[in-house]
Formats: structure tokens, C-alpha cells, sequence
DNA sequence: TGTACATCAGTGAACGCGCGTTCACTGATGTAC
DNA sequence: TGTACATCAGTGAACGCGCGTTCACTGATGTAC
């Protein structure tokens, strides 16, 4: 049955909400449609009426979640503390966008790449701000090496499974980012 | 028609190499078993009398793609000009199989997850021993830390569209550990 | 060494299943009067 | 404000396709004598 605008509008939300949570936790292509549909209290048949394809889908959902986790506020040695934590590890759904989905995201759409491409930019960019005072190539440098380490740091705690070692990688290069970080040559 | 026992070990051993390489390419699930065997120059019939399953398929090809990758011996500074080049970047099927696979061996079989990690363990302990003088856990702090890195920069460099932004990953990460690594605290 | 035959690596058709996608239908929404 | 009707969001059965896997068969291998 039909159903308001504003309803529609909500279910809209909801499906990319549910959707980049499955993806995040299972990879694009372990997610069906169907699932993501009854995961957020519809049937698969309405799908296409949000949506032109399941690639589309990727892309949306993929930009949705990368612009809902660039709106958290932290300082610096907090947000590195969460990043690199068994509970991030550990719960890859309401996680890291990036870290979840960056290396299959090379297989997807131009769409996704653009916008895992753009979730990047806005992340390096925020990124430098809460770097220590430096020049923009030393600050950049920084953003970009720290996280670099930081997103395969996450990845690789994922995949190991020996759980005292995929912890080590997480405090391993939390430390080895924080001495790269006191080592920034200061701007002159 | 029957094939000597040592073609049928050469067989083998192309499927694990054909396999490694596609998987690399694109992906576990993007890749079918008649897909592997084909390029193999078999039919996908005969694949059960080499494997179980897929899933042990692609446990095997990893162990082995795993294994041949840590044959090569360079020193520190070549191995990561290579790493963090665009050569790499461009060409997965012959490059790291750990960049290539890691995030998608979160989704597949113990076996797998075990080979990944047997695979980790043997490149920080080589990595380490390449690093200059310091205490053990300097180094291997210094070790997990900059693989994290290498990993993380390959993997984010293959999905950003974006050529100069790509490449910047690169330069920016083999800047930023090559900072890291001077910075190494010396062993008293 | 030569022969007869059991073995078994590889072939290719066939299977069942789940997937992305389509479509005729339903009934609540929202607009025209 | 109230009514009649066109719209269209959501439903659920059905589709075609590709996949992992199975199996009866083939013919070269390799062993027993």
C-alpha cells in the first residue's frame, strides 16, 4: 500500500542506515537485497522504488555512512584511542565506514570510489586540523601516513585470529603513531 | 583422460597460482571455480580432485600466494620503494597477497584467517630484523606500525579514483615511515 | 621387457539453489472540485 | 470541510541467470604378472 511522503522519505533512511551496517559487517557482495529490505521491515519488492540497482544501492549507502561517522567531534588522542580499540575491531557495523569497506570498494562503481574518494579528502582534511602545529606538507604528511596505519591497522586486528596478537597490532600502532606524531618537524 | 602424477602436481600447482593471482585481482567471491580452472587450462569438472570446496580453494591459494611472496629478500629501502609504487598499486595480481586479501579473509574460512595470520607473523618478524638497532620492542612496535601503514596506503590507493590523490597516498605513507623510522628510539 | 587390466585425473552435462530484477496487484495518500 | 478519484509506495510471486557442486564417462597411466 502507498504511503506518505514523509514516511517514504524515512523508510529511504532507514534502508541506507540498515544497509551500510550489513555491509559493514558482512562485505557488499554477502548482502542481498532481500535482506536489506527485511532487515529494515520492508519486503524486496519495493527495493527499486528507492533505488535503480543493487550498485546504486552500494554507492548511496556507502556515501550515507561515510557522512554520518565525518560528523563525530573529538580531540585527537581520544578519537585514536576509539579507532584503535577492540571495540571498533569488534563491532565493524557501527564502525569506520573506511576501515570496513575501502578494499572492496575498489571493486565497485565509479559512484562508490567517488565517494569513498571524498569521505578520504574530508578525512584527511579534519584530520590536520587536530594536528600539532607544523607546516600544511608536514601536517598533511602526517594525516595521511597516520591514516594509512591506522585504517590497515584496524583491518589487519580484523582479520588475524589469534586475539592477543590483533590486539598488539591495535596498541603496536596507536604507540607508533604517537611517537610519529611528537616527531613532527615544527613549522619554522 | 588420466595425466601423470607429476602433471597432475604441476596441475595443482597452476591452479593455486592462477587462483592466487584472480583472487588478487578481483576478489574471492568475484572469482568462480570454472573462472580458475579455465585459466588453468582445465574444466571445472575436475576441480573436486584437487579440492574439497572453494572455501578450501581459497584457503590454499592464500597459504600459497603467502608463501611465495616471502621468498624475496631485499633491503628495507627497496622493499618499501616498491611497496608504496604505483606498479604495485596497478598490478594486485602479482603484488602483495596481504594488501590484496586481508579485508576480505575477515568473511572466509578459519583455515583462511590462520593462513593471513601465519602470513603476518613471518612479515614482522623479517621486518624487524631489517630495521636498525633498537630494542626488541622498538623494533617490532616499529615493524607493526609501519606495516599498518604499508598496508592501509596500498589498499586506500587502489580504491581513490582520483591518479594524483592515489599517488600522494603513496609518497606521503613512505615519507611518513621513513620519519617513523629515523625517529626509532636507539637501544640503551 | 612385454602384456593385460585396474586405477583414476580430467571431461562436460546436469543439478539445485540463491541471487538481482520485474511486474501485476493492493490499498492508503493526496489532490481536484 | 467533504467527497471522488488518480497516484504511487509497497507486496509477493515469478523470471532468468550464474554459481558451487555432482556424476557417469573416457582414456592415459602405472602396476601385476
Amino acid at each position: 500500500m502507498k504511503v506518505s511522503r514523509e514516511q517514504m522519505a524515512e523508510n529511504r533512511n532507514h534502508i541506507l542506515d540498515v544497509a551500510g551496517r550489513l555491509f559493514r559487517e558482512k562485505g557488499f557482495e554477502a548482502v542481498s537485497v532481500a535482506e536489506v529490505m527485511n532487515a529494515a521491515g520492508l519486503t524486496h519488492g519495493g527495493f527499486y522504488g528507492h533505488f535503480t540497482s543493487k550498485d546504486d544501492l552500494i554507492a548511496k549507502a556507502l556515501a550515507h555512512a561515510l557522512k554520518r561517522s565525518a560528523d563525530k567531534k573529538l580531540d585527537l588522542g581520544t578519537y585514536l584511542d576509539r579507532y584503535l580499540s577492540p571495540n571498533h575491531r569488534d563491532n565493524p557495523g557501527k564502525g569506520c565506514p573506511t576501515a570496513g569497506l575501502v578494499a572492496e570498494t575498489r571493486h565497485q562503481s565509479p559512484e562508490a570510489r567517488a565517494a569513498i574518494t571524498h569521505g578520504f579528502r574530508r578525512q584527511i582534511d579534519s584530520f590536520m586540523i587536530a594536528l600539532p602545529e607544523a607546516s600544511e606538507d608536514e601536517r598533511r604528511r602526517a594525516a595521511i601516513g597516520s591514516w594509512a596505519a591506522m585504517i590497515g591497522a584496524v583491518i589487519l586486528s580484523r582479520s588475524i585470529d589469534d586475539p592477543a596478537l590483533s590486539e598488539e597490532v591495535l596498541t603496536a600502532t596507536r604507540g607508533w603513531i604517537d611517537t610519529g606524531i611528537s616527531h613532527i618537524p615544527a613549522s619554522q
